[in-house]
DNA sequence: GGTACACAGATTTTT
DNA sequence: TCTGTGTACC
């Protein structure tokens, strides 16, 4: 028998061995799934199953590179290369490259980030004179993007009768027809966002015989890991795929399915054993991370969820400690405590930074725990966030490169023909945009000819200036690789000299993330070929299409001794020894975007129960009862999941020092802080043993306290007809007087600086708001 | 056409 | 608190 099935179990050993036919394997938290995956694609390998026809699709880049490193240690040689492993997204646009022009798309289409799309519909919202209030672009992005994951087209969208009501009812009737002309301009830019990657795939698949002939053929055998969160469209596509050899091999938990929200259904993997004949069901629940205490709590939690598969994960592991439970006032007292007790548990158990992973709910959580962790002087890395691609000097070099490869990209052409600033403005722009929509030309197609357009002579130099540059950066393409380019455009286009000049520290930043984007094109282009002689395309479009894939985390080193901060979602399929799983505040997580529904709810439950079992040894439970949000305090009952948890198995002695910390809401006075250090939450700890209300009488809403009344609308003031500013050089405090829009107020102060005073005037209708003497119109009643 | 400033609105999760 | 947008002035 081969080595490296020695360290399997028997289940394990069975899921890998099993080559030929469709197989299902139903793989627990932390019962070695990654190990079975890559142990098997190894063992098909071994068996003289060629790389080349051996797909694995994960849904990071950082499961896909895992995978991969670990098939070449188990292999020992560079055979591991010529797989195709990646994410769905990044395995469809490496085919897509090549296949594109098949249904009608330029192969050196350009990816549309969330960003980028956001911005289509901006523009689609603005040319069909609709209302961007109404239409909120980022839900219109969320409703399409659901439509194109469960494979609804525009035209099926706007003759569903279901979704029109639904549209109807949630007042946004256009919602089809928007749809329609988003896709329509995706098309005519050459530009795909996320989800046509898979639906484009799949309609390459269904529409070109060809293309599907020589596909399934050199896919023998399929691997995709996180069955549960597949959507429509990615389950056809394997469903294609795989219909030639059914040698189909699916990985997936149902508790672990946290992408709904992203058209994931647990369906899928139900569905998987009807959709083959003999599909075999191998099932891994013997866990080899946890403690028994942290399995009982997430066994105990999960079953709050109805309709699973089911099973019950068991391990050899020692019972371990108990849950510890975390009450504090604030997001920042928490913040601290965290950071605290990482410290100690550092010294005291010998523990590395490394071992320590704090999770939440939401990015926005991530900001007190960076803070304390800073002043203590703990190493961390924090994942998610703005992405290195998604910073604006990073798009906006990026925009030229991608407008070099694509000339259709009118996104692109938009962000930097007037970046830097050479003197064409909204006018001139507007007016391009116009002769480009009356003529159906591309932006770039009508700067071309901008002579016939008539724009005064000023304004046609620059526009020809313009097109005069890009061009001579166009006919680099061919000789030079795409690192020469990018460093050239970066000159000519003095966009790295302005940076440079720049020297605040934000200037000083951007120039360096500059330099960092061109070291990172250059590591590219000079990275190795395939070891088959395969040439890589290392042209500048190649390069594009995959920057857009990459996320934040997969510039970082997950093995740096830092502690890791990041969301629950970004943390699946990772393991700590020590994990704090933060926020459990209701209407926080359970989020009160989520809990409309029962499925909602259960979702929001999985995540639970995927934070508990990320915890090797050790797992603390936090939650504060107030914390900022937007600027202002909201207190939140602890979450109901914490009264899920079996309560033998719960230290609850850190949970009850709320009243002493719930001063320090006050602003954290050095004095305090150093009395309160280190003791304060088990001092009291006795005091209260007993948090917040029972369960099933606590509120679900949160209450805000000291909030004034919401004044943002303005109420209409009608000036009076003899409105004229008075000269309001002498302002002073307790004076009448009237603006133009506020209506009448009284002036509660002035202060600022002398030559531009600022005066707090409470309106009448309006509230108080602060105005700058010399700017607004101000009449002095009396 | 460019700049400076004030104000409204935002945050659930990701490829 | 932070960012994008609108607007008034230069």
């Amino acid at each position: 028998m081969q080595d490296y099935l020695q360290g399997l179990n028997d289940r394990q050993r069975e899921a890998v061995t099993h080559i030929n036919g469709p197989i299902m394997i139903v793989a627990g938290a932390g019962s070695g799934k990654t190990k079975v995956l890559t142990t098997r694609i190894a063992h098909l390998m071994a068996q003289g199953i060629d790389s080349f026809n051996i797909l694995a699709l994960t849904f990071t880049n950082k499961a896909a590179k895992e995978m991969k490193e670990r098939i070449e240690k188990i292999l020992g040689n560079n055979e591991a290369r010529n797989l195709y492993i990646g994410t769905f997204h990044s395995v469809f646009a490496r085919i897509l490259r090549f296949e594109a022009d098949k249904i009608g798309y330029p192969n050196n289409f350009t990816i549309y980030d969330t960003d980028d799309a956001k911005s289509v519909i901006k523009t689609v919202l603005n040319e069909m004179n609709l209302d961007d209030k109404q239409y909120k672009p980022n839900q219109v992005y969320n409703r399409i993007s659901a439509a194109k994951n469960a494979l609804v087209g525009p035209h099926e969208y706007m003759n569903d009768y279901a979704l029109q009501q639904e549209d109807m009812r949630a007042n946004r009737p256009a919602m089809g027809q928007i749809y329609a002309a988003y896709a329509q301009r995706c098309f005519k830019n050459g530009a795909m966002d996320f989800d046509d990657l898979l639906i484009k795939f799949y309609e390459l698949l269904k529409n070109v015989p060809e293309a599907l002939h020589k596909y399934q053929h050199k896919f023998k055998y399929i691997l995709i890991d996180e069955y549960q969160d597949t959507n429509p469209a990615q389950y056809e596509v394997i469903k294609l795929l795989g219909a030639m050899h059914e040698n189909v091999c699916v990985v997936g938990d149902d508790a672990q399915s946290i992408y709904s929200f992203r058209g994931a259904t647990i369906q899928n993997i139900l569905q998987f054993q009807k959709d083959y004949d003999n599909v075999k069901v191998v099932m891994l629940e013997q866990n080899y991370r946890s403690t028994q205490t942290i399995l009982n709590v997430a066994n105990q939690v999960i079953g709050f969820n109805k309709g699973q598969i089911e099973k019950k994960l068991f391990t050899d592991n020692s019972t371990g400690e108990k849950i510890k439970l975390i009450r504090t006032a604030s997001d920042n007292d928490e913040g601290r405590f965290v950071a605290d007790t990482i410290q100690e548990q550092k010294l005291r158990n010998h523990f590395n930074n490394r071992d320590f992973a704090i999770l939440y709910r939401t990015n926005a959580q991530s900001r007190a725990f960076e803070e304390n962790l800073r002043r203590m002087g703990i190493a961390y890395t924090m994942y998610g966030g703005t992405s290195f691609y998604s910073r604006k000097e990073i798009k906006d070099m990026v925009a030229y490169l991608r407008l070099l490869v694509n000339t259709n990209d009118d996104e692109a052409l938009k962000r930097v023909i007037n970046y830097p600033a050479r003197g064409i403005g909204k006018t001139t722009i507007d007016k391009l945009i116009l002769v480009a929509n009356e003529s159906n030309l591309s932006l770039w197609q009508v700067l071309e000819r901008a002579r016939e357009a008539g724009f005064r002579a000023g304004t046609l130099t620059a526009l020809e200036d313009f097109v005069t540059m890009m061009k001579s950066f166009m006919s680099m393409l061919q000789k030079n690789n795409a690192y020469d380019v990018a460093a050239h455009v970066g000159k000519q286009t003095t966009i790295i000299k302005e940076l440079f000049n720049d020297k605040s520290t934000e200037g000083v930043a951007r120039y360096e993330n500059i330099q960092e984007l061109l070291n990172s094109i250059k590591e590219w282009t000079e990275s190795p070929d395939n070891d088959e002689g395969e040439l890589v395309d290392k042209s500048l479009g190649a390069y594009l299409q995959q920057i857009t894939l990459l996320t934040d985390a997969d510039n970082k080193d997950p093995n740096a001794d830092t502690v890791k901060l990041m969301t629950i979602h970004a943390a699946k399929g990772l393991e700590f020894e020590c994990v704090f799983a933060a926020g459990l505040e209701e209407s926080l997580f359970p989020n009160a975007m989520a809990i409309n529904t029962r499925e909602e709810l259960e979702e929001e439950r999985r995540l639970f129960y995927v934070v508990v079992t990320r915890a090797k040894k050790r797992l603390w439970v936090s939650y504060a009862t107030s914390r900022y949000k937007f600027g202002s305090l909201v207190q939140n009952e602890p979450s109901r999941f914490i009264e899920e948890m079996p309560a033998e198995l719960v230290d609850r002695s850190f949970a009850g020092g709320g009243v002493l910390k719930q001063t320090s809401g006050f602003g954290n006075k050095p004095a305090f802080e150093r009395m309160n250090k280190g003791n304060a939450w088990s001092s009291a700890g006795q005091a209260e043993k007993k948090y917040g209300p029972p369960p099933g009488k606590e509120k679900t809403n949160p209450s805000y306290i000291g909030a004034t009344p919401p004044a943002n609308k303005v109420v209409e003031h009608k000036a009076s007809e003899d409105f004229a500013a008075s000269d309001t050089a002498d302002l002073k405090a307790g004076q009448r007087v009237e603006h133009l829009k506020f209506g009448f107020g009284e002036i509660l102060k002035i202060d600022g600086s002398a030559h531009n005073p600022m005066a707090t005037i409470k309106f009448e209708q309006n509230g108080e708001k602060k105005i700058l003497v010399n700017y607004a119109k101000l009449r002095i009643v009396e």
